[in-house]
DNA sequence: CTGTTAGCGCTTTCAA
DNA sequence: TTGAAAGCGCTAACAG
């Protein structure tokens, strides 16, 4: 914070408004005084103050991100996708992590428009009063806000300037189901989220709808009460005791896989000869864990979003994006036996 | 952005600078006023323009984080401690992910200073050449700039404003020989990163200084080429062929641990009878892997590295911090059989 | 206790 | 093609 356009002006006897103009490459500046003060600047080391710059054009090149926990894969991986596409495009984000505290996401949001956010991207808490919160205050300022993976409360698209990325679930789950149908599974069950999360619900209607639309059987039992490790391991244990016993499983998360396949071997069952599981996601439990699990891995979000953003600046329609995924066969599906 | 001070100021029938003061809890603004002033602030929806107030005042309340790679477990624990103490301090933080791209983060850090950054947090790369232009772009503009993990090259503490903050591999060390000697055994090999890396090499001389001064025993072949699974695997199949054969390995991580794992299971040997494995920073792979890992669980860089710049701001010394961690015990680890 | 003056570094607007 | 004037929203420094 040293070297300013005055500064440069004075050293090369001209206006502070040519620098300035010459910097920028305006067309009004004739190309040999850009190429000097282009050099001038470079030498003396300058570079601008962006705090004036953006009270003065409300421009600000910057953007927002809040990420409950960026531990999580989920997380680093939307925050990773978007650095990377936003320093590519040279853009600067600032990056929030609010704590459980109640108006924590509204506060950093603050902080963020007081700092000339042009957009603010987020990834909600599950729980839906966070995210009402948060999307209040974002909209209040008429920012555009951008949701990851799981839906803004009551917004309809278009209306409000708010858009939103997700995985395309319906896709994976084609993908998921076309692997275990070449296989010869005629039946499947999916574990996944709480279907009292929206996004959770359609997760589960996109795998029966898939199932049934290719003649194959969808366990009632496709639902459950999280994404963890545990739950995937619970509801595994309480459904190999029934009859018929399930020949595949789809997980709606690599976690819920790595539970699964947990209960499947203690049950003295094999994988993938007696049972065969698919996650999806494709994360660090699926190729470390104690059984590789063949899975779906999503592009990023974090860049998708960002797309998403560069495009809406640049006049195109605010409206939901889905991120697709391919299938990594790491050996834990088999045909069935019978 | 659209109320302002003037509208308060407006509003209320006071000066623009009273408001200001009374929103900053000035000393010499009464009582009654700053009441006012507070509740006409959170009624019309205020909030401070930061470009304005740090054009101005030159304090930014901003600080900047450069991390290589988000999705690594390393830089995601960094940069979640980070945000979560900073969000507590109300300090913002801008953070960015400069690519393989040379002089990406020489520009990542100008951004940075551009936008009034008070210091600089970074993650370096492993190689020494990104950490000197990172460095250089950093000392430049007199910022202080806080290295995690890696040394930075060439500098000496108290000189130019540059601290840092590491694990406390020393202290780690004791905890994983205590724990060792203690079941008996009196021979140990460790596995860490290559030596020419200078962190790399003061773990290997902890790990040897803690052996000795215990009477232990400490394997020559104690180093290798790097951090991942495949590096554990490989070197750890090298050294299962020896005379005599390992009983107790630490590994300078989890994932080199994990393939540590893999090769001696895969050997026919069994874990933790025939061989006893320590992993250091417990990470995901030590808790959900193939293999339950006895590992050593390190605090928040992050956290830390913010405190000590807190510290600093506040007259204190720049000087490392190393962060301390504590015994997990998964059952790697057991009596040693003769 | 409150208000006035001046100006941070930049860009918008308009005139030369 | 270049420059002068004005001001973005805020606060330091001082005066009342």
């Amino acid at each position: 914070m040293r070297v300013r356009l005055r500064d440069l002006a004075e050293g090369l006897g001209l206006s502070v408004m040519a620098v300035s103009k010459a910097l920028r490459d305006a067309p009004d500046i004739g190309k040999a005084t850009k190429e000097r003060v282009r050099a001038e600047a470079e030498k003396r080391g300058y570079w601008p103050n962006q705090a004036a710059r953006s009270l003065r054009s409300k421009q600000s090149g910057l953007v927002g991100l809040l990420v409950p926990d960026l531990g999580s894969e989920e997380g680093a991986d939307i925050a990773g996708g978007l650095l990377q596409a936003a320093e590519t495009a040279g853009i600067s984000v600032m990056v929030g992590s609010p704590g459980e505290k109640k108006g924590g996401e509204a506060a950093q949001v603050k902080a963020m428009m007081g700092r000339g956010a042009e957009a603010i991207f987020l990834l909600p808490r599950i729980t839906t009063e966070h995210r009402s919160l948060a999307l209040e205050a974002v909209t209040q300022a008429g920012l555009p806000a951008i949701f990851f993976q799981r839906y803004p409360a009551d917004v309809t698209p278009g209306k409000a300037r708010v858009g939103w990325v997700m995985r395309d679930m319906g896709q994976a789950a084609q993908l998921a189901l076309d692997h275990l149908w070449k296989l010869g599974h005629r039946s499947v069950t999916y574990l996944g989220g709480h279907p009292a999360e929206r996004s959770h619900a359609e997760h589960l209607r996109a795998v029966r709808d898939g199932a049934r639309s290719r003649g194959m059987d969808c366990a009632p039992e496709s639902a459950m009460a999280g994404l963890h490790p545990e739950d995937g391991e619970r509801e595994t244990q309480k459904i190999l005791g029934k009859k018929p016993a399930p020949t595949a499983i789809i997980c709606g998360s690599d976690a819920v896989a790595w539970g699964a396949a947990r209960a499947v071997l203690a049950s003295g069952l094999k994988i993938p000869q007696d049972v065969s599981i698919i996650g999806l996601g494709d994360g660090q439990l699926a190729k470390y864990g104690s059984q590789p699990l063949t899975s779906v891995r999503f592009g990023s979000l974090g860049k998708a979003g960002f797309g998403l953003w560069m495009a809406i600046r640049e006049g195109g329609e605010m409206r939901p994006r889905l991120v697709g995924g391919e299938l990594m066969d790491r050996g834990s599906t088999a045909a069935t036996q019978g």
